[in-house]
RNA sequence: GCCGAUGUGGCGAAAUGGCAGACGCAACGGACUUAAAAUCCGUUCUCGCGAAAAGCGAGGUAUGGGUUCGAAUCCCAUCAUCGGCACCA
């Protein structure tokens, strides 16, 4: 790099107050009990999502929302509250160990030098995180309670008397192990061969696995679940008293997918058994010609015939071999197969026939479907081509086309509910089955339950043991349970987790084997905002009074402010509400929501106006920034880019312009003396501010606060940029305004602030203390208000003319002012005016 | 296909019912300099009438309509881009 002269010495300075932060703790919030804590201030927690310390190290979109809360956490500190304001790493999972892999070190050399990399620079951009409160995931004193956690889970159910979860030893039925909220099952599961492990459908992406994009398979496996789907309705209703982007919100309702219904018994001509359907068109059962099961359905067997045995084997073999890819892909054609058997509609009486077919999901209301083709898009396309009769119950209003109309219209075809419309039919129709014990009034929703194993090295071993095949859950004493230390951790193929090679390991006694799948990476991360309320309880996940503090307020929420990416919509915001529910039912904690406001950051894209990504080679390294123009121009810029919530390109021009700026707060206070040295300019005087500049700085007071408030940070260095552009070239600089200035440009640079604030103080004795221990200035509107103010003379909306007028000039004398100009006269003339509005102190408009 | 977000100068953007383009970038001109960089000062939406400047007029916030004295902002329709979901019965 050429040795230009830096516009100013951030090379030095920000190291300087980078160590000064560091040997004073300035940013360490005390917890109760500890010394200088004071309860008299009020608490805020913000908090940003912890990162994945990749071997790629910081990108610029990491310290976007980092920046975002940096300011928060900075201007709350000097509004008088107690901040929490903690970093820690989701070092645990997949992409951990892929890079290790890839890497072939092991994955704990490699987690340990990926976060002091991440550390160091992070560190670098001068955030003021707590580190006394640092936290790692895969550290044992972390996930011994991750662990701890699970065991909550393992030993409760969810009572749907209470709505809550309970501890197993309520549970009044004969096998605990149907209900508790960890349970094991043998599931069609997302298999990854590549990955060499299962994962959860929120992890696959058409059909291909959300990490390295590898394809996925379904297939049978016995596996960890946590029975989610009991909190569906919590999720789902509790979501309102959060103060979530809308957007985000709608996405986890649609994703918990609730659906109201009916579940209608068709039994089996010729046998006994029953076949339950979930449907949400209960007024249509007079139309349902044909039923269909998913292939999976255990029923299958029982009903197919002799004939059909062949055929029905042959598809579910089919079926079974593809992946969910094959599956969506080949969406556009319906197959089935017919199994012989005939069910009877239970409206009709009618003899039905009974087909598997792959439309029909094993996971969705009950894995079976009464299918009515005149309106059901699906059913209609199955039946079309299949030969399946096609009745019409339901009669459009408009014009439309009946066979195939999905909407609500009138009941027809249908003896019981006749006549009726869609709505009122649904609610009859449901009343007649429940009074003939046919069916009932049902909701279904598309949320599974989470699958909870991964057959990998990297990830939270379960504190459970197998015992003459059944499971059981180790006691508290014995966590952490932690991984034997494998030299060949990479997977195995078979589906067989890698700690199943570990054979001494595994022995857990004599009688019982150890558990060796391990927990999927969202485990850490779905309570890692408890543990940073006291990362050191070895007797507790979290200290109870801890908690109560910095989890408390009068919101269901306990983060005050939690900022990170869209991405994690529904994975770790949903799992971290549930496991916050269950230890919120189980008494472990005060309220049952994690976070209170959220809000996510814009995606930062690379000059090219494309995604930044390896391969495009666009990607801004926040290092080689910092070298060129210092961590304070890097906040600066992350933030003047634009809107936080806003994707937007990135600009090396545009760095180097806040970069001139802050260099221009530099020298509106330091001038170079004939030795090349930097001293305060003698124009900055304890001086008394003029009528025109006391303006302005209280207008830059108001502005900056209003906007660090509404997370506006773009306009509030706008205003900074107005204030410095106002006072270069002033003759004299008076302290006061000065000093007033730094403290609001603190937050967003705080080392050029405290470098200059420094400065203020060697020379002028009128304020003490350090920059950071400031309390933030508050404006006067009374001092914002000019004498005078220009109004804007509108004919028919079109501004035709200014005119000046005090500020206290009444309605009446600024319509007459505006009647009298001469330009509105003339233009006026020969018209007669209809109207006059007023606004004051902005416009008069003039209807002609 | 369904749901959601966004659309404003050469570029990032501001203005959320009242002067469109604050602030910054870029470009151009000037000052300083032997020169350059840096810095400081100024100009820059489009078209028309002015020799030119000042000035004046008209148009302009994706497109077409509407509401209103007044619309980038509210309503309806269309188009484009981005994101999510996608046989969920």
């Amino acid at each position: 790099m050429s040795e230009r002269r830096k516009p100013y010495p951030f090379d030095q300075i920000e190291p300087k107050w980078q160590t000064i932060w560091e040997e004073r703790q300035m940013f360490h919030a005390p917890n109760a009990g500890e010394k200088n804590f004071d309860p008299a201030k009020p608490k805020f927690y913000i908090l940003d999502m912890f990162p994945y310390p990749s071997g790629a190290g910081l990108h610029v979109g990491h310290p976007e929302g980092y920046t975002a809360t940096d300011i928060i956490a900075r201007y709350k500190r000097m509004r008088g509250c107690n901040v929490l304001h903690p970093m820690g790493w989701d070092a645990f999972g997949l992409p951990a160990e892929q890079y290790a892999i890839k890497s072939g070190q092991h994955p704990a050399v490699t987690t340990r030098e990926n976060v002091a990399k991440f550390k160091s620079q992070l560190k670098r951009i001068g955030f003021s995180y707590d580190w006394q409160r640092e936290i790692n995931t895969t550290d044992p004193r972390y996930y011994k309670w991750t662990q701890w956690i699970f065991l909550q889970l393992y030993n409760s159910w969810f009572n749907p008397k209470t709505n809550k979860a309970e501890p197993i030893k309520s549970y009044r039925g004969k096998n605990p192990d149907e209900v508790r909220l960890a349970y094991v099952a043998d599931v069609p599961v997302n298999w990854c061969a590549e990955l060499g492990t299962v994962l959860a459908n929120e992890e696959v992406v058409d059909g291909k696995s959300e990490i390295g994009g590898f394809p996925v398979v379904r297939r049978p496996m016995r596996q960890w679940m946590l029975r989610i789907t009991k909190f569906a309705q919590r999720l789902l209703d509790e979501l309102d008293a959060l103060d979530w982007p809308e957007g985000i919100k709608l996405l986890q309702r649609n994703w918990i997918g609730r659906s109201e219904g009916a579940e209608i018994d068709f039994k089996i001509d010729g046998g006994q058994q029953k076949i339950r359907v979930f449907t949400t068109r209960p007024d249509t059962l007079y139309g349902g010609t044909y039923m269909v099961l998913a292939p999976e359905h255990s029923l299958v067997d029982l009903i197919v015939t002799e004939e059909q045995w062949p055929a029905v084997r042959e598809y579910r073999e089919r079926t079974a071999r593809k992946s969910d890819l094959e599956r969506t892909e080949l969406s556009k054609e319906k197959t089935g197969a017919f199994t012989g058997a005939y069910a009877i509609n239970p409206a009709t009486d009618e003899k039905i026939p009974i087909w598997i077919a792959d439309y029909v999901l094993l996971g969705y209301g009950t894995g079976a479907i009464g299918g009515v083709p005149a309106h059901d898009e699906r059913d209609l396309e199955f039946a079309r081509k299949f030969d399946l009769p096609i009745r019409q119950v339901v009669q459009p209003l408009g014009g439309e086309d009946p066979i195939g109309f999905i909407g609500e219209g009138i009941a027809i075809n249908s003896p019981a509910i006749d006549g009726l419309p869609s709505r009122e039919a649904i609610r009859k129709i449901t009343q007649w089955l429940e009074e003939r014990g046919l069916g009932k009034g049902a909701i279904s929703y598309k949320l599974r339950d989470w699958l909870f194993s991964r057959q990998r090295y990297w990830g939270e071993p379960f504190p459970v043991v197998w015992e003459s095949g059944k499971h059981r859950a180790l006691d508290e004493s014995e966590l952490p349970v932690v991984p034997p230390p494998l030299d060949d951790y990479k997977p195995t193929g078979t589906g067989e987790p890698p700690l199943a090679k570990a054979k001494d390991w595994i022995r857990y006694s004599d009688e019982a084997l150890r558990e060796t799948n391990v927990m999927p990476q969202w485990a850490g991360s779905c309570w890692y905002y408890l543990r940073f309320c006291d990362p050191q309880n070895d007797k507790r996940f979290v200290g109870e009074k801890a908690e109560k503090y910095w989890m408390g307020g009068n919101k269901p929420g306990g983060v005050d402010l939690y900022v990170g990416g869209t991405e994690h919509a529904v994975l770790h915001l949903l799992y971290s509400r549930f496991w916050h529910k269950v230890l919120f039912d189980l008494g472990n904690l005060s309220k049952p929501e994690p976070f209170q406001r959220l809000v996510n950051q814009g995606i930062i894209l690379g000059e090219d106006n494309q995604k930044m990504s390896k391969s495009r080679g666009n990607i801004v390294n926040p290092d080689d920034v910092i070298d060129q123009y210092g961590a304070d121009a890097f906040r600066c810029y992350e933030m003047f880019m634009g809107p936080l919530e806003q994707m937007k390109p990135w600009s090396m021009r545009g760095v180097e312009g806040v970069a001139r700026f802050l260099a221009r707060v530099w020298r509106l206070l330091m001038r170079e003396n004939q030795a090349s040295e930097w001293e305060l300019s003698p124009a900055v005087q304890d001086v008394d501010l003029m009528k025109a500049q006391q303006r302005i700085v209280h207008a830059t007071i108001k502005k900056v606060t209003e906007d660090i408030e509404s997370l506006s940070f773009n306009t509030a260095i706008a205003q900074m940029m107005i204030f410095v552009n106002a006072f270069t070239n002033a003759e004299s600089l008076p302290v006061s305004a000065l000093r007033t200035f730094l403290i609001l440009l603190n937050p967003f640079a705080p080392h050029i602030a405290s470098e200059l604030w420094e400065k203020l103080n060697a020379k002028f004795k009128d304020v003490r203390g350090d920059m950071a221990e400031q309390a933030w200035p508050t404006y006067d509107e009374r001092l914002l208000a000019e004498d005078e103010v220009e109004i804007v003379i509108q004919v028919n909306g079109k501004v035709r003319d200014r005119m000046k007028m005090s500020i206290l000039a009444t309605e009446e004398e600024i319509k007459s002012a505006a009647l009298e100009n001469p330009r509105i006269r003339e233009l006026t003339s020969g018209r007669t005016i209809r109207k006059v509005i007023v606004v004051p102190k902005k416009l008069v408009n003039v209807v002609a």
